[in-house]
RNA sequence: GUGGAUGUGCCGGAGUGGUCAAACGGGAGGGACUCAAGAUCCCUUAGCUUAUGCUUACCUAGGUUCGAAUCCUAGCAUCCACACCA
C-alpha cells in the first residue's frame, strides 16, 4: 500500500502536462501577435540562433528563457507583445560540413533547423512561429539583394582592395576563424598567405558620428555602450604632409605638437604603395619580413613583438625639412588614419619601444618642467605634458597650446590640416564562399560592375557546386555565364557572396511582415511594432552585430523605409554558462548538460525555473545537477498544495503579503531581477501553505505571478481551479494599498522607542544624563507617529519635527539623516 | 596598459546606516515517516556555550557616526571587455 500511496503523492507528470499545454497554445494560437489591437505594442527579441546541427546548447535554453520570461510578463501587464523566433542560417559551419562530411549545406541547414524548431517548441516559448524568418530562403535574402542595390545607388557600397588570408591547398579564402597558427585549418603545414583582393564595402563610416552620437540615449548595458564608443573611437588631430621622392603623402597625428620630434616614419606593412618605397638595396630584408606576418588578423599581429624593417627610403618632414628614415612596421595598422605614422620616440611608448630596438634617433622636444629629460640617458616615454623644445617658432609654448597652434601653422603653409579620424571601418561584405548570399552584380567586360535589375532579384544560389577547392561558386560554370544586364553581351556573375552579419542586421524589421512578398515590408506594420522594446542577448555581440544592425537602421530610415533612429531601445546580455566544476563548456569536452534530456528529466518548468534562480541572468554561472533538482522539488510540492489545498477565507496578513509579492516580483521582472523575483515566490509559497484555508483569489494570483517562470505547470493548476481560458492571457495582478496600515504605524512607533532607548542606554552609560530627545521627521511619516507614545514609551521630554520645519531646534543638523523608517534623533 | 564590474558564512548569493550572526537556495549533520530506499516534513550548521549572555565576524587598513556589511579615503585581490588606433 505504500507504493501506491507515495504514487497518488508524485502523481505528477511534468512531460505530459507540457505537451498538452504546449498543443493548446499552438492550435489557439495564443501567441500570435495581430497589429489590430487597441492595447500598447510590445516588441519582445532575443537574437535568433545559428541553426547548427548539434542542437540547442543551455545557453540557448537559457537566453531564450530569459527572454521568454519576459515577454509572458509583457504580455500579462496588458501589451500586445510581439515574440518572433528566427534562424540565421547561412553561415561558414554548413559548408565546413559540407567539405568535411559531404553534406550539402542546404540540407545540412534544413535538418537542423527542424530539429531547432523541434527543440525549441518543447521548451515552452511562447513564440509567434508564424512570423518566422529563415535568412538562407531566397524570398528572405533577395531583400539582403535588394538592400546591397539601394546601397549601390547610394553610394554606400564600393568596390576596393583589400588583403585576406589564402591558403595555397584550398585554393581558397579564410575566414580569421580558419587561420590556426598561421597555418590552414585543414592543412596544418600549408602557411596562410596574404592576397590582395577587389571587395566590396559598405560605408559604415559614412554614419560613424551618429552611431557614436546616438549611443548615449540608448538605454544598453554600460560596459556595452562603452565598447561601441571604443570601436568606432572618434579622436581629434591633424593631417600633416610628408613628402618622399616628389610623392606627398599625409599622416594621421593625434600629437601634432610632437611634430619637431619626429625621427622616423612608420609604415603598415599592408599599405598599399609599400612597395614604392622599397630600394633594391633592401628588397630582400623587405621579402624577409613580408614572409613572416601571415594573416590579417590583427588580433594576431598584436600578439607579435614589435618587428620592421628599413625601406631604404627617406621621408621630408615638413616643418624643419629634416629627412627621417621610412620604415615598415607590424604594429601599424593598415585601415587606421594613413596607415602610416609619424614616430616621435621620445613621446610615445610605442615609438620608443621601436627606435630602442632598431638603434633609431631620439629627439625630445617636450619638457617635462619638474625634471630634466635627457636624450641619451631616456629609459622610456615621457608622455606628460610639458613645454616646447627644440620646436623652432614654438618654443616655450605648453605642449597643450601647441597643439593648435601648430595645426593652425600647418593649415596656413598648405602643408597639414585639422582632423578626425575613426577608427570604426568600411565594412567588408565579401566573402569567397558559398553558404551567403550571392552579391547581385554581373562583371561585363564593356560596361565594369553592373547591379542586378531588381526584378531579377533574387539571384539564387545553384546548388550544384563541388566544395572543397577553392570558391565553390566558381564551379557551376552555368550559373557564373549571364548576360550584361546593361549591354547584353556575354558578362559573369559575382562568385562572392555576402558576410553573414548582413542578413542578421534587419531581420527584426522582417519580422513586422515575414511573408511580404511584394516588399521588404509593409512600411506601416514595420512602424507598428518597431523599434524593439526589449532586445536579449550575448555580449559577444557588442560591437559586430550590435552595431551593423544600427547602421542598416539608419540606412533604411534615410531611404524614407522606417521612421526611428535606432533598433533596438533597450538591451539586456545574460550571463556565461559554465559547466559544472566551473570549466567553460564546450562540446569537444562534452560537459555541456543537454537542455531537452535536463527538461526530460526533470521539466521545462523546472529547467526555466532553475536557469533564473540561481544567480541574476546578467552573470556568469555553474551549472549544478542539484540545482535544478531543487526547483523541480519546489515545483511538485506546489503542485501538490494545489491539488490539496482548500478553498476558504485565510488571514489577513497573506492578503498583505502577497499584494507585497505582486508589486516586487513585477518590479524584479522589469529589471531582470529574477532571481529575486524566484525569492519572493518561495517566500509567499512558504507562508501560503501554512494557512488553513486559502482564498480563490489569493491562489489565483500566486499562480499568475509564477506563470511567467512555469507557464506549464501555471496553465495545469489554473485550470484545476476552473477557469476556462488561458493564465498565459490573464492580467497580472494588481497592486493594491491594503489596510495593514493601522498596524504599521503602530510598528514605526515601537520601532522608534525600540531605537531610541538602545541610544539612550548607550548615552547614559557613558554618564551622560538625557532629558529632553528630538526626532525630525521625513514629512511622509510626520503624521504618522504619535508624540505621546514616545514619550510613555522612553520616559523622556520627547519633541518632534518635520524636517522641513523652519524653526525646528537642530544644534547639529540631525535632521539631515532622517529617512523613511528612521528619523534623525539628537539628545539632551 | 585603458575602460567597466565585483569582493558577504562550506558554496551560490540577498542585504534599507539601527529590527544582522546576516534572507533564500545548495551542501553537510541529525531526527520523524518507512521493513527499506526514495519522496516529504522538522531541527542544526561562527566560537564559547546553552543563556532573552559574551566574543569574533561581511577583502585589508583607516575615517565619518551614538550606531557601518551598508557612507568616505587609501590599499589589496578577482573577473570581464578592448587591447600596439599614431
Amino acid at each position: 500500500m505504500g507504493i501506491v500511496k507515495a504514487k497518488v503523492k508524485a502523481n505528477i507528470n511534468f512531460g505530459k502536462i507540457e505537451k498538452k499545454w504546449q498543443k493548446r497554445w499552438e492550435e489557439n494560437k495564443v501567441f500570435h501577435a495581430k497589429e489590430e489591437s487597441k492595447k500598447k505594442k510590445f516588441y519582445s527579441l532575443e537574437m535568433f540562433p545559428y541553426p547548427s546541427a548539434s542542437g540547442l546548447h543551455m545557453g540557448h535554453a537559457l537566453n531564450y528563457t530569459i527572454g521568454d520570461i519576459f515577454a509572458r510578463f509583457k504580455r500579462m501587464q496588458g501589451f500586445n507583445v510581439i515574440h518572433p523566433m528566427g534562424y540565421d542560417a547561412l553561415g561558414l559551419p554548413a559548408e565546413n560540413a559540407a567539405i568535411k562530411a559531404g553534406i550539402h549545406p542546404e540540407k545540412y541547414t534544413k535538418v537542423s533547423m527542424k530539429n531547432f524548431t523541434s527543440q525549441l517548441k518543447s521548451l515552452g516559448f511562447s513564440y509567434d512561429w508564424s512570423r518566422a524568418v529563415n535568412t538562407s530562403d531566397p524570398e528572405y535574402y533577395k531583400w539582403d539583394q535588394w538592400i546591397f542595390l539601394k546601397m549601390l545607388e547610394s553610394g554606400l557600397a564600393y568596390q576596393k582592395e583589400s588583403a585576406v588570408n589564402w591558403c595555397s591547398e584550398c585554393k581558397t579564402v579564410l575566414a580569421n576563424e580558419q587561420v590556426v597558427d598561421g597555418a590552414c585549418w585543414r592543412h596544418e603545414k600549408t602557411k596562410v598567405e596574404i592576397k590582395y583582393l577587389k571587395q566590396w564595402f559598405f560605408k559604415t563610416t559614412e554614419y560613424a558620428d551618429e552611431l557614436l552620437d546616438k549611443i548615449d540615449g540608448l538605454n544598453w548595458p554600460e560596459r556595452t555602450k562603452q565598447m561601441q564608443k571604443h570601436w568606432i573611437g572618434k579622436s581629434y588631430g591633424a593631417e600633416i604632409d610628408f613628402e618622399t621622392n616628389g610623392q606627398k603623402f599625409s599622416v594621421f597625428t593625434t600629437r601634432p605638437d610632437t611634430i619637431y620630434g619626429v625621427t622616423f616614419v612608420v609604415f603598415s606593412p599592408y599599405h598599399r604603395d609599400v612597395e614604392k618605397f622599397v630600394t633594391k638595396e633592401q628588397k630582400k630584408e623587405f621579402d624577409k619580413f613580408m614572409k613572416r606576418i601571415n594573416s590579417v588578423s590583427e588580433k594576431d599581429a598584436s600578439l607579435l613583438e614589435k618587428e620592421g624593417v628599413f625601406t631604404g627610403s627617406y621621408a621630408i618632414n615638413p616643418v624643419n625639412n629634416e629627412k627621417v628614415p621610412i620604415y615598415l612596421g607590424n604594429f601599424v595598422v593598415s585601415d587606421y588614419g594613413s596607415g602610416m605614422v609619424m614616430a616621435v620616440p621620445a613621446h610615445d611608448k610605442r615609438d620608443f619601444e621601436f627606435a630602442k630596438k632598431y638603434g633609431l634617433k631620439i629627439k625630445v622636444v617636450i619638457d617635462p618642467v619638474d625634471f630634466e629629460l635627457n636624450e641619451n640617458k631616456i629609459t622610456e616615454a615621457y608622455v606628460g605634458q610639458g613645454t616646447l623644445i627644440n620646436s623652432g617658432e614654438f618654443n616655450g609654448i605648453s605642449n597643450e597650446k601647441a597643439k593648435d597652434l601648430i595645426v593652425e601653422y600647418l593649415s596656413k603653409k598648405k602643408i597639414g590640416r585639422k582632423s578626425t579620424q575613426f577608427r570604426l571601418k568600411d565594412w567588408g561584405v565579401s566573402r569567397q564562399r558559398y553558404w551567403g548570399t550571392p552579391i547581385p552584380i554581373v562583371y561585363c567586360k564593356k560596361c565594369g560592375a553592373v547591379p542586378v535589375p531588381e526584378k531579377e532579384l533574387p539571384v539564387k544560389l545553384p546548388k550544384k557546386v563541388i566544395f572543397g577547392k577553392g570558391n565553390p561558386l566558381l564551379t557551376n560554370e552555368k550559373w557564373i555565364s549571364v548576360k550584361c544586364p546593361r549591354c547584353g553581351g556575354n558578362g559573369k556573375r559575382e562568385t562572392d557572396t555576402m558576410d553573414t552579419f548582413v542578413n542578421s542586421s534587419w531581420y527584426f524589421l522582417r519580422y513586422c511582415d515575414s511573408n511580404n512578398e511584394k516588399e521588404i515590408f509593409d512600411k506601416k506594420k514595420v512602424s507598428h511594432w518597431s523599434p524593439v522594446d526589449m532586445y536579449v542577448g550575448g555580449a559577444e555581440h557588442a560591437c559586430m552585430h550590435l552595431i551593423y544592425s544600427r547602421f542598416y537602421v539608419k540606412f533604411l530610415r534615410d531611404l524614407g523605409l522606417i521612421d526611428f533612429d535606432e533598433p533596438a531601445l533597450r538591451l539586456f546580455h545574460q550571463g556565461m554558462l559554465h559547466a559544472e566544476g566551473g570549466e567553460k563548456m564546450s562540446k569537444s569536452k562534452g560537459n555541456g548538460p543537454d537542455p531537452i534530456g535536463t527538461c526530460k528529466k526533470y521539466g521545462v518548468d523546472s529547467l526555466r525555473l532553475f536557469l533564473v534562480s540561481v544567480t541574476s541572468p546578467d552573470k556568469d554561472f555553474e551549472w549544478s545537477e542539484n540545482g535544478i533538482d531543487g526547483s523541480s522539488r519546489l515545483l511538485k510540492r506546489i503542485y501538490e498544495f494545489f491539488i490539496h489545498v482548500k478553498i476558504g477565507q485565510n488571514s489577513e496578513s497573506l492578503n498583505f503579503e502577497m499584494n507585497k509579492a505582486i508589486k516586487s516580483i513585477g518590479e524584479n521582472i522589469e529589471n531582470f531581477e529574477y532571481r529575486k523575483a524566484t525569492i519572493k515566490l518561495r517566500e509567499i509559497f512558504e507562508l501560503m501553505i501554512k494557512e488553513e484555508k486559502v482564498q480563490r483569489g489569493v491562489l489565483e494570483d500566486f499562480l499568475k505571478i509564477l506563470n511567467p517562470f512555469c507557464p506549464h505547470i501555471t496553465e495545469e493548476l489554473w485550470e484545476k481551479l476552473g477557469n476556462k481560458e488561458f493564465i498565459s492571457l490573464s492580467s497580472w495582478p494588481q497592486f493594491q494599498n491594503l489596510k495593514m496600515n493601522e498596524s504599521k504605524k503602530e510598528d514605526l512607533n515601537l520601532k522608534i522607542i525600540d531605537t531610541a532607548s538602545k541610544i539612550i542606554h548607550k548615552f547614559e552609560e557613558k554618564g551622560q544624563k538625557i532629558k529632553k530627545v528630538y526626532f525630525y521627521f521625513v514629512p511622509l511619516e510626520f503624521n504618522k507617529v504619535n508624540k505621546e507614545k514616545l514619550m510613555e514609551g522612553l520616559g523622556k521630554e520627547v519633541f518632534i519635527y518635520s524636517v522641513q520645519d523652519k524653526d525646528k531646534y537642530d544644534p547639529e543638523g540631525k535632521s539631515k539623516k532622517a529617512r523613511l523608517g528612521m528619523p534623525g534623533i539628537w539628545f539632551e
